[in-house]
DNA sequence: AGAACTATCGGAAACGTTTTAGATTATGAT
DNA sequence: ATCATAATCTAAAACGTTTCCGATAGTTCT
């Protein structure tokens, strides 16, 4: 039946089970069990780049002595090294990275998580990550969770599994369970929280200058000589309504103002909300000479409505926003906004991951605030 | 002087050379050379997280039983996978990625080269490149080049080194040398070029309907009865300017009306080199009813300069644009222009990418042409 | 010419995983 | 019970590096 793969007979060899789904045989004259391997002509798992052992058989030398001389050990020969120098050239090695992490036990990436890559504020503090990253020798990989909770925390576990040397991390709106945040921290992988924070873990955190951001857009509202100044924010519940909000009531106590409720209306950041709250403030018998949106595009939106009612801005409307956006500079009237600095929001993070990856220590304060500038424009030159 | 780490005599131990700058000690009477290891109490390499190993003792099993248990492999008491798939969890296992990589012989990263992230069109892209991702097991590498030549070199190296399944590349405006391009090439990693494709080599790229474009948006503006239409074009030397122009001259042609020459006029994508061409445009003898602008922001700013010299839009002059953005909405009046598709740039572009990277065979067309979108809006709507 | 010393090399282990190849134990039929 | 067969396990190699531990050949003193 089967010819015994070690003494050739045919007689006395018997299946023998099957393994690993193959048919398996043995042979009683030698004592021998096999299977048949059908050689299988896998492709090349090396992709057919130069490895280290590439070299050091093209030299005749050892591996070892092939690794020091590229990483400028000090126990070599200068003329292997150089030797060595020219066959990597010769042979366009470049070091797999990949063995290098396994072996060294960091994998010099850094895991960056954003809710929205497409919006411009995310694309700028991801361009300032990669300002700082572009001059060291780590890589990042950008996960994109879309706003997803699900993504998110699926995301959480593949930069774990890629052994990334740190994360930063904007939360998605929709998530509300931060195990997965817990996670990380028992795991003693360094990690950074920006911009989209949450409260309840002992991490660094890097954030916008909400309040005294909003303070400085209502300041300057009052310096224009407005009076009644109006604040169109978000939900309640979100934290930048909270803060905005504050900003607001600051500089009214500042000012020594009673600030009043019903120039404070809550909005949803739809357009039809929008709509709703600005015609609710046009509606009161004292209406508003100033709206502050804590959402930029509600102010674009609430110029547009201004001018269908003929209501002139500024002179009869001030209106103001915390946000900036190239938009800004082009609607008519152009824009007064407060523009915060996501580009430095992404360049500190890292700066701070950085640090926590090389010395594994917080940095002095916990919490860090970017300041960003007011951009004063033609929509609030009232008096100015 | 030194006492022998093997016999324990002090007689008889001579210092013996230094070997990797340590001193190095000799025993005559056991035959015996020694360093002093200074125990340096090291960073322990491994993170701490819990590998295959830890799982393995944990269940006193082996550890191929154990990774035939995680991988679903067929030869597994269904018992075992029980245990081994609860000790996973209990121990938070997350696989090593990179340990994967190494045997494997692939990363399930793909590389992607930027030019400019904080541009809305890339940011787009990188969107589009995203959502395909996000239901694979790849995971990705941004690199920013940032327009710099230098930089685009440096990232292809580490991608490389990174050994990246793929690489997606749109590359920078100063980039003359193709070289690094096709090291890729000779080293047989996929890639794909998008966007900003260069032709010297044989591979796949995906691009933007630049001629189809154009041609639709003077086409509208010939449907819309302008009878003198300009076009204000970038550099002679950019492949933009050649396309979008051919467009252009294709929409003449087949309306079987000849262009005249000094309506099109070439800038540079600078304010100053817009204000120029519109003056030179206005100052004609017959000056055009209707201007198509390569670049958006030089529509942007043409609309501007019509508004000052109080000439009418749409009725006095049309505006059209080849590029979309969000502030083309929001300027009044709002500005007609054709919009690509940069999402799906993103999409198709990477899954021609993975296509390759699994079927190693490139698709059937080397060029993919992606449409995009005329929006009609008010600076054009002349007799429509 | 020995002894003492230096410079430079090589072998092997380790990082965490998968896979190959074979061993061992259990089951079923006679 | 015994033999044929099946089911399930383990050891070891391999992926590409770096590093530890030592070996060896050459050099410089006495």
């Amino acid at each position: 039946m089967q010819k015994c793969l070690k003494c050739g007979k045919v007689d006395g060899v018997i299946r023998s089970g099957i393994v690993r789904g193959k048919q398996r045989y043995y042979c009683k004259s030698c004592d021998f069990s096999f299977v048949l391997d059908q050689n299988n002509p896998d492709l090349p798992k090396n992709k057919g780049l130069t490895t280290i052992v590439d070299i050091a058989r093209h030299l005749g030398i050892s591996v070892s002595t092939v690794s020091r001389a590229l990483n400028d050990k000090f126990d070599i020969n200068p003329n292997t090294k150089k030797l060595v120098n020219q066959a990597a050239i010769d042979l366009d090695y470049k070091p797999n990275l990949i063995a290098q992490s396994l072996h060294k036990g960091y994998s010099h990436i850094i895991g960056v998580v954003v809710p929205d890559i497409e919006h411009p504020y995310f694309a700028k503090m991801l361009a300032g990550i990669h300002n700082i990253i572009n001059h060291t020798a780590y890589s990042i990989i950008v996960c994109h969770s879309n706003e997803s909770a699900e993504l998110e925390y699926l995301h959480i576990e593949k930069l774990l599994s890629y052994r990334v040397d740190g994360i930063l991390i904007s939360h998605s709106k929709t998530v509300f369970d931060f195990d997965h945040i817990q996670k990380v921290i028992n795991k003693k992988v360094p990690i950074i929280n920006i911009d989209r924070i949450v409260n309840q873990h002992e991490i660094p955190k890097v954030v916008n200058n909400d309040i005294e951001g909003s303070k400085e857009v209502v300041q300057h509202l009052f310096a224009c000589k407005y009076k009644r100044i109006a604040i169109i924010a978000g939900p309640k519940s979100l934290s930048i309504t909270q803060k905005r909000t504050q900003g607001y009531l600051d500089a009214f106590q500042e000012k020594g103002i009673e600030p009043q409720t019903d120039l404070m209306v809550y909005s949803d950041f739809t357009s039809a909300g929008l709509i709703n709250a600005f015609n609710t403030l046009m509606s009161l018998p004292e209406p508003p000479d100033a709206i502050f949106c804590i959402f930029f595009k509600d102010a674009i939106d609430s110029i547009k409505l201004a001018k269908k009612r003929n209501i002139k801005i500024p002179e009869e409307l001030g209106v103001a926003a915390f946000g900036d956006d190239a938009i800004s500079g082009n609607v008519e009237p152009t824009l007064t906004a407060y523009n915060p600095n996501p580009v430095k929001l992404g360049e500190v993070s890292v700066s701070i991951l950085l640090d926590k990856i090389k010395n594994k220590e917080n940095p002095k304060e916990m919490s860090t605030i970017i300041e960003g500038e007011l951009m004063i424009r033609d929509s609030t030159r009232k008096f100015l």
